[in-house]
DNA sequence: GGCATTGCCGAAAACGTTTTCGGCGTTCAT
DNA sequence: ATGAACGCCGAAAACGTTTTCGGCAATGCC
């Protein structure tokens, strides 16, 4: 900086005041200095500034190890909104999910000085695990888990999964499986228990839900299981990996999708709309998602001492209809075959 | 830190031996220095530490707005392996695959005085663009494009390409079909030409390569272009996605998978072991290139300035085998249908 | 017992900005 | 003509570390 201040023929402090776009300086010597910025490729220096102004203007992103489509698209969203509010991000993936790794990962970016933490944090205790740390660093989750403690933006779950279970009674089927998430997870309780209400409004019969994990390994298993039984016509999934792998397992007990049965997933990745066939889903929108989060973090990091102490936004997903889901076929039909 | 080393009743100087480790600190010292650390809650100011030492500590990596499973897994390895080696990183993404998005993306992470960055950038524009930049800030890329100018990490594409379609000459079909991906895609080309050395090292006929994007979509419409041609029995798609869209279109076609015509894609995400049928794939081990170009990354950032200019790392992918491939039927089977 | 060596620690000078303060000229109202 | 107000700019003091230097005791060596 000195360098540049004495090739503009100006005092050091002057070329802080044309890089900060204060007023107050001579049209010429601020085309000077630019010029002089220009020759001497200078960049001012992050850290001497950092700490002169206390702030590191950085955000922590906190990921999971699992290059999943929502996850990664919320990672995506958030850093651009970042980055043209001027933040930087520094990201901190835990590969556990629990709360001592969340901890971890939450103090290893303050060693950094974030500013503020958005996690993505799709279990319940790594959202109470930030509840601990929230009053000595802005936090919010998006997407998963949440708790009371700590400003969270997601979609609905209980509206997408009444919204996936209501299309498939509408359909004629006399009641709807599910195939659902680890209960641990938030997100998997509130889709299960979107159906169970679905169900219970229509007065159909609430069949056990079928515990997964999100994978489309487990779904395979967990259809074969499903297969077992003649009865289902429907089945409502709490992901759409899950409902690979049911379709497989669906597929190699010779039913006919959707003729003999019908499935919907969770979560409307784009590549749903190619597997055979092609996977009515309940999309939840992860670009806004993230796009919220960093918004809602801003307001709370922005220095807005009087914004409510904790938050919570639900956005509401939408269902898409593919050829996943057919109307029930009469049982005479059925019969005759 | 004055408050520190007040409580402990030493100098700051002595607080910054035993933080940073150093020797000829005295063990009860220490022990009343780490007690006052933990009782006040501290952490050592980043922004004053880097700018003192000249190092930020932090590394940069550029990855790009699309959640497919290659980049992700990298991206998540990468961090991992940095925050081992005690690195900071912080990402920026860009929109655009092009020159000028990269060139934007290195100035915003130059800013934040990143040490060295790492590049998932798959076009070939986009590594030639870091080359511009490599003498003033350390640069490598990683899985996708490449250019002489900056050292990079990838799987042997060529190699890759050969195993599969080898794989599916061995299986006996007459020869191979491939749908390929963008040309200005390094990876698509050497695919691409890897595909060919194989047909012509065992004097196969060479089909013209139908070029694709990376989607399932693209492979669904180029897909419909290759069911018109009743004699193809094997192809060979770039990418899962694009295997994917191909799939749907040869099943609506009626084509049966494997019986009349077999497919392998290309990355070997999990999740094609539970498409129907299961798809055979090339496999590239994503993690291990993400740690592998931190590590080359770390060996030109660590000073060693006897380190060659530039360096390139191939990795070899593995084929797996699954359900989407099958002996060729022979044609006289097939007609009695 | 003197002298060099070594272990432990404090004083002070950086590091490269921003910010506050004040000085100098010019303009404007009185 | 005079004082206030204002626009422009430089001097200097922070910001919180690390690092270099030097001081003081204790120890080892002859």
């Amino acid at each position: 900086m000195r360098d540049v201040a004495e090739l503009a023929g100006v005092s050091s402090q002057t070329v802080s005041r044309v890089i900060n776009g204060h007023p107050h300086v001579a049209d010429d010597t601020r085309q000077r200095v630019l010029a002089a910025v220009r020759a001497l490729d200078y960049q001012r220096n992050f850290a001497a500034r950092a700490l002169v102004t206390r702030r590191s203007g950085t955000l922590g992103v906190i990921g999971y190890e699992s290059p999943l489509y929502g996850p990664t698209s919320m990672l995506c969203s958030i850093e651009g909104a970042a980055r043209s509010a001027g933040y930087f991000v520094s990201v901190a993936s835990v590969r556990h999910l629990d709360r001592r790794s969340v901890l971890d990962a939450v103090d290893w970016l303050r060693r950094q000085s974030v500013e503020g933490i958005v996690a993505i944090a799709p279990k319940a205790s790594m959202a109470e695990a930030l509840g601990e740390v929230s009053d000595r660093v802005a936090c919010v989750t998006v997407g998963g888990g949440y708790s009371e403690t700590v400003p969270s933006v997601r979609i609905d779950n209980v509206a997408g999964a009444r919204l996936a279970t209501r299309h498939l009674l509408d359909l004629g089927h006399p009641t709807v499986h599910h195939v659902s998430g680890p209960p641990d997870w938030p997100e998997a309780a509130d889709r299960a228990s979107g159906w169970r209400d679905a169900l219970r409004a229509a007065a159909a019969p609430v069949p056990a839900a079928v515990p997964g994990y999100w994978s489309a390994r487990s779904g395979y298993e967990q259809g074969r299981r499903l297969v077992r039984d003649p009865s289902v016509t429907a089945v409502f999934c709490a992901s759409d990996q899950l409902a690979l792998g049911v379709l497989r397992a669906l597929h190699e007990a010779g039913r006919r999708i959707p003729g003999d049965v019908s499935v919907v997933g969770f979560d409307g990745a784009p590549d749903g709309g190619y597997v055979l066939p092609p996977l009515t889903s309940v999309r939840q929108d992860f670009t806004e998602l993230g796009r919220r989060s960093l918004e809602l973090l801003l307001s709370r990091v922005g220095g807005a001492e009087g914004a409510p102490a904790s938050r919570c936004e639900l956005l509401v997903p939408e269902l898409v209809v593919r050829q996943s889901t057919a109307p029930l076929r009469r049982v005479s039909l059925r019969s005759t075959r």
